[in-house]
DNA sequence: TATCCTTACGGAATTCGTAAGCATG
DNA sequence: CATGCTTACGAATTCCGTAAGGATA
């Protein structure tokens, strides 16, 4: 029994069960792999694998149970690894961040200047992505934080804490007939053909939430991952476009064709929440970084978080 | 990294930094020991040990952390043993208790003998020995489950849970003075010279605090860990025995010589206990072992029990 | 027939034990 | 000087890649 055997298996069941791509993603031999797991298999004495001749169906039931373990134990070494990282290099390494475009573009910026400001020997990845991708990285160890709007509550493994609010602005051409507006209704938005979000991203759940709430049919005419794919195709007039407030931040009209109007109260304010895989080890780092997201965000409330078995229990006790 | 050198850092450990015993105890090589370990530090980029000269010291603190992941992989890499014990020997495998002499000897016959009966491919491994041994065999996966009086309770990384209520007896000879006593009362009893248990077995802190409270002095004669020795020097007449009652069940006069009575009113009831480790993989044939114990053990209160996380909770809901 | 897992085989790297070296108490 | 960890070295083993075999879809 050795760890290369653990990491193979876990590799194949991603890769859905597939030995030859397994192989390809781990960088060694095909056979190398197919011996590893057969002789992993042959020392527990059960099938992790059920074979159709010499294909790999799916994991039995037994395999579903060391799978878990298996999954324990290759998190734990990532862990044992940090904890060498941490303490060899004082404040120095590698924090991956697994998050969204929105969150890259624009939110995240300061706060990474500002963790290199205070830590320069902290190098930063940035791993983007759908929040499906974030917890995905979360979960097999690509990235040790993640961020995001939506949907990395109730992912199991992970531990999500609420970040940010934010509310969505309409954005329109400044000749547009609702840049006089000051506060546009939802039949308003509803009569405009719209430029907004894919549907995993940004709180655009929200947004169909509404109009489906007010039994109201949005003409959605163009849909993107990011803000500034979006205030592109507005400004070409092909629509008022609904994006996240930060995306406007700093050029709420930026040259002044375009204008920007809060609708928080047509869809409601949104929440990022910023997730880790659940008993992670974070070094001193990331809890550095993590207080310059939010100033809730403090060592022990964390940790607590982190700690916590599935049920999670007070973790969202603040609000924002 | 690999699974020998976190086996070798945790026995280093357990044998107080001796790597020469170490590797006896693995049946190996020192300098292999040696060299494993240097390297585990070598790969971490931490020290494990701290070093003085060529010997070893105490754990760093980086150290402490490491072992804390490792002790967790290694439980885990149990687990996966079991997992694969449990189905590839359906209903076979060996089943290891740890216990104290009381509970092997007068306890245990029963349901041992039922579970063999029941499932004829359990082979069954007793260890003896003190409440203590019986923490350290759980948490180092000599044993997979425990089962004592004292103590088993507060012991970090096992949960317990009471199995049978049981009070001490005083046992003397059929022609003693106290013989014809129905209900003796503590001051009774601490007028004779007593032959009981060692300190950390079957209750003896039971019995020294009902004294204490009553400002006796006991006189204790002679201790011994096992009601049959007890048992034998009463017949000697070397003074009034106080064992368990589970331990004159059978003959409690055998062959007439001595007189059993019961003294739960002045020593209170006792507990025993079956312990297991925190967030272990049990097979079938352990709950089914569990439950012959007592009915109230049954597989989802088990269950529930190993998942908590450190603080127990409802765990005592029941009484005995 | 194309894909994909298993078996066979051989060279290379690793492992591990014995022996020697050296520091501590 | 006795104990105990590290370094040196060489034999044996294991590892791992290429090539071939056989099964499925």
């Amino acid at each position: 029994m050795n760890l290369h055997q653990f990491r193979f298996v876990q590799e194949a069941v991603r890769r859905n069960l597939n030995l030859t791509e397994t192989a390809k993603a781990l960088h060694t031999s095909q056979p190398g792999i197919s011996r590893a797991i057969l002789e992993l298999e042959e020392e527990l004495g059960i099938d992790i694998f059920a074979r159709h001749g010499k294909r790999l169906r799916r994991v039995t039931e037994p395999g579903q149970l060391a799978l878990r373990s298996i999954e324990l134990i290759m998190g734990e070494v990532a862990n044992l690894r940090r904890i060498g990282e941490e303490f060899s290099k004082q404040d120095a390494g590698t924090l991956s961040i697994a998050t969204t475009h929105s969150q890259a573009r624009y939110f995240l910026p300061e706060p990474v200047a500002q963790l290199r400001r205070k830590l320069p020997k902290v190098q930063v990845v940035l791993h983007q992505g759908t929040p499906a991708d974030v917890a995905r990285m979360l979960l097999d160890d690509t990235a040790e934080i993640g961020l995001a709007t939506e949907s990395l509550t109730d992912v199991p493994g992970l531990v999500s804490l609420p970040c940010h609010a934010w509310q969505h602005v309409l954005v329109v051409p400044a000749r547009h007939r609702l840049a006089q507006v000051e506060r546009p209704t939802l039949e308003q938005v509803a009569a405009e053909p719209l430029v907004t979000y894919h549907p995993s991203f940004s709180g655009r759940s929200r947004i169909d939430a509404a109009f489906l709430r007010a039994r109201l049919k949005a003409n959605i005419a163009l849909e993107a991952i990011d803000a500034d794919v979006i205030k592109t195709y507005v400004r070409l007039g092909m629509g008022a476009g609904l994006v996240s407030e930060l995306a406007v931040r700093d050029d709420p009209v930026s040259g002044g064709d375009l204008v920007a109007r809060p609708v928080g109260h047509l869809f409601g304010p949104n929440t990022s929440r910023v997730a880790f895989k659940r008993g992670a080890y974070l070094r001193n780092f990331v809890f550095a970084f993590a207080a310059l997201l939010s100033e809730r965000l403090t060592r022990p409330v964390i940790e607590r978080a982190i700690a916590e078995r599935e049920g999670q229990a007070q973790t969202d006790s603040f609000d924002l």
